[in-house]
DNA sequence: AAAAATTTTTAGATTTGCCTAAAATAATTT
DNA sequence: AAATTATTTTAGGCAAATCTAAAAATTTTT
């Protein structure tokens, strides 16, 4: 079945916020999604017809087993054009989600299969995101701050917890990108700073507060 | 300015048209859309209080400047997108267009600019036809047939005149693809067949009538 | 130059996706 | 448990983009 792509972005929100609440409520998705209770509404019976939704008036909804599928395809085709538009095209991490709020809709899953492919099938998305699989199976990543992670392992940067502009300033600095594999050599008790090795890089040290903001996961 | 989906699928449209007739009329517009004529009245309207159209009415239209100068921006995005899907997706060339009809929607043009970088500014789309530059400007092409093309310099196969299912089969044979650079080593006067070199594919022979099919445009 | 045929436009309807304002229902307070 | 407040839905409206059917303008034929 084809969707428009309001149908779609609605679809994908109500899977983000059905994350967090059981239940997801007319007026949460409306604030969310910038728009007025009663276009929720209108939009909640569509969705109810199409048999994506499970919707009791008055009493909140979330999406059935159909609804969780096609939330996933949507969110696994946002995740792999934000990929090809930082790793390929070079854009900054930052500014590719309103372009791929755009190229998500494009649902051939031709496209879908062989962008994958040509991307070397990735796990997790610029933002440190996992990416849903062809199944809409949802990769399980060991995400841990770098300050909990083992001593010697090789990990993967996988996100930032506050994407802050200092932050990435220093990241950047450090030539720490998401997805830069890293290592951390040793931990200093006295203040909790870290030596850690990023491929091809000198080893360097960071800050405790550095470390917990920045999550890792294992690689292999 | 921002256009709709809609908006630039008849501005590409009327572009194309009136390449081929001065005036373009309401019925021939209609047709090549797949719509009824009173649909293309309407956004006719819509199109010449936004300055892109030359329209009066029960005579005929065109594109104006910036009508011409949108047109061409849109193109530039299709072209651009569908080399992307052969050149690096692998797709085959007669399954781009419907995907690459969504794909230039996407307007950015921060993303444009990339995506012609990543692919190496090319000046030729799969189909052989040209991609306008990022000023609009439509690159000349000195296309000639095979069996026009001077001997011994090295071209570039841009297009095939009839591009049925026998033809493609049999460049696929030869290994010749759009883009494909080929070098004409003899011509046989006995019956016009042509010696011919594909890089770094042995030499072989294409008969005249298929050299009439092929079109050429030099390398540099 | 009328009549006939064709083309184009207008008028009015439909669907999608949004809105505001009012009504209905549910939850909270007193 | 009644009153108040908050949430959700309904009712009705609007713009975009399409349609059909009818009217208007243009072109062609006789």
């Amino acid at each position: 079945m084809k969707f428009s792509a309001s149908e779609e972005n609605y679809i994908k929100s109500i899977y983000t916020l059905q994350g967090k609440t059981e239940k997801v409520n007319t007026n949460s998705l409306a604030g969310y999604l910038n728009m007025r209770a009663a276009s929720v509404t209108d939009m909640l019976k569509r969705l109810k017809t199409k048999k994506l939704l499970e919707y009791k008036k008055y009493h909140g909804f979330r999406l059935n087993e159909s609804g969780n599928k096609e939330a996933l395809k949507i969110i696994r085709r946002h995740r792999l054009w934000e990929f090809f538009l930082v790793a390929r095209l070079g854009m900054e991490w930052d500014k590719v989600h309103a372009i791929a709020e755009e190229l998500e809709h494009v649902s051939s899953s031709d496209l879908i299969k062989r962008l994958d492919n040509y991307l070397g099938q990735p796990k997790i998305d610029p933002h440190g995101d996992p990416i849903p699989d062809a199944n809409g199976k949802m990769p399980v990543l060991h995400q841990v701050s770098l300050n909990n992670f083992p001593l010697k392992i090789h990990g993967i940067v996988s996100s930032v917890s506050s994407q802050t502009q200092q932050i990435m300033e220093m990241l950047n600095h450090y030539g720490i990108n998401i997805g830069s594999q890293v290592k951390v050599l040793k931990v200093f008790d006295f203040d909790g700073s870290l030596q850690i090795k990023i491929s091809k890089q000198p080893a360097c040290i960071i800050s405790a507060l550095a470390a917990q903001n920045i999550f890792v996961y294992d690689d292999k």
